[in-house]
DNA sequence: GGTAACCCTGTACCCGGGTACGGGATGCAA
DNA sequence: TTGCATCCCGTACCCGGGTACAGGGTTACC
């Protein structure tokens, strides 16, 4: 088992070319921790070390957290990252997380995902719309108490059968 | 200080026109525990007990769980519901958490805050349109690795910069 | 060679919105 | 009166995406 994903050992001066973690998290523009997490998620590859154990990146490092913001913010969650970055990898079928439930949507191409996640993104901006213009119908009845609105149900300009498959949460939700 | 939320103890036989946790529970289709978690979070008064200890509601109590699934539903997060269901009660001017943080908007009316979300909801749904053709534009460009793709900038469809505004998060966040 | 700045590991904690569980007490009907 | 369903309370745990901290070791620069 050459289960080869773990950096060498780098022995000499300081080493030209190569970035320490720190500066790798500023340029990507995360939190030093943020990569060790990365890297512990499998999203970040092991990076070779100095011989003080400290991790040494070539410069080309920085594309990975970068990426891995960008499709975050693009509605990717980070086992979905993972299996994204995965896909373009040469040996590794999945990054297989040490004790990780499988999502289910395994082996599929960027494409696929893509098209997948842009559907789910339409959706919620439909369940959106509908959330607008629900709370642009209760400023329109200058409705004043929420649950004396509710209590007469012919008058209340919530249509709590109409939201009741939109999914609970916050507009913006997990914002780190 | 007559702080007089607590519920008053019955007794006499399976009191008439009261329902049980389990009942109102059932008919606001949430779970007993998510009943008892409210009313620590001061979103359900505290209700009436039998001789026994156990909660006795009035039948109308079920309108409360229900109302704020909907303003969940509508973006509310359960402190600002709890805001919400504090404007209309006569007394409490807040409900005082114990010992939560304040969210900085304190004692606004429902129209307000109603304004104030619809525009969050705008924004996210603005977002949202910026994701979805950014997914349009990577199906477009048939894009395959995103490592390569995000590697050589000229070329990748990925607009770094210009989602770089938009918070991470999946677009169907904490869906319970 | 001094020393400040950085980096290492592991573990615990944060947030919101609940769920799950253990061990006992009640309610209600047959 | 017995049996079973329901309920009580407190506490711990779940999820995702990190952050914070303690207690050391290493590097870079002067």
């Amino acid at each position: 088992m050459t289960d080869d994903v773990g950096g060498a050992v780098l022995r000499g001066g300081p080493e030209p070319g190569m970035l320490r973690s720190g500066q790798v998290a500023d340029a990507a523009g995360v939190n030093v921790e943020t990569l060790r997490y990365y890297e512990r998620r499998r999203l970040l590859p092991q990076p070779d070390r100095s011989p003080g154990g400290h991790r040494l990146y070539p410069t080309d490092a920085v594309t990975v957290p970068r990426v891995v913001k960008a499709a975050q913010r693009l509605g990717f969650s980070l086992d979905e990252v993972a299996e994204l970055l995965a896909v373009g990898r040469p040996g590794h079928p999945t990054p297989g997380r040490p004790r990780g439930r499988t999502t289910g949507t395994g082996r599929r191409g960027l494409q696929e995902r893509a098209a997948t996640k842009l559907a789910e993104v339409e959706t919620r901006i439909a369940d959106l719309q509908v959330i607008a213009s629900t709370l642009r119908a209760a400023l329109d009845a200058r409705c004043d108490d929420l649950m004396a609105c509710a209590a007469n149900e012919t008058c209340c300009p919530i249509p709590f059968s109409a939201i009741a498959s939109i999914p609970v949460g916050a507009p913006d939700a997990d914002r780190p």
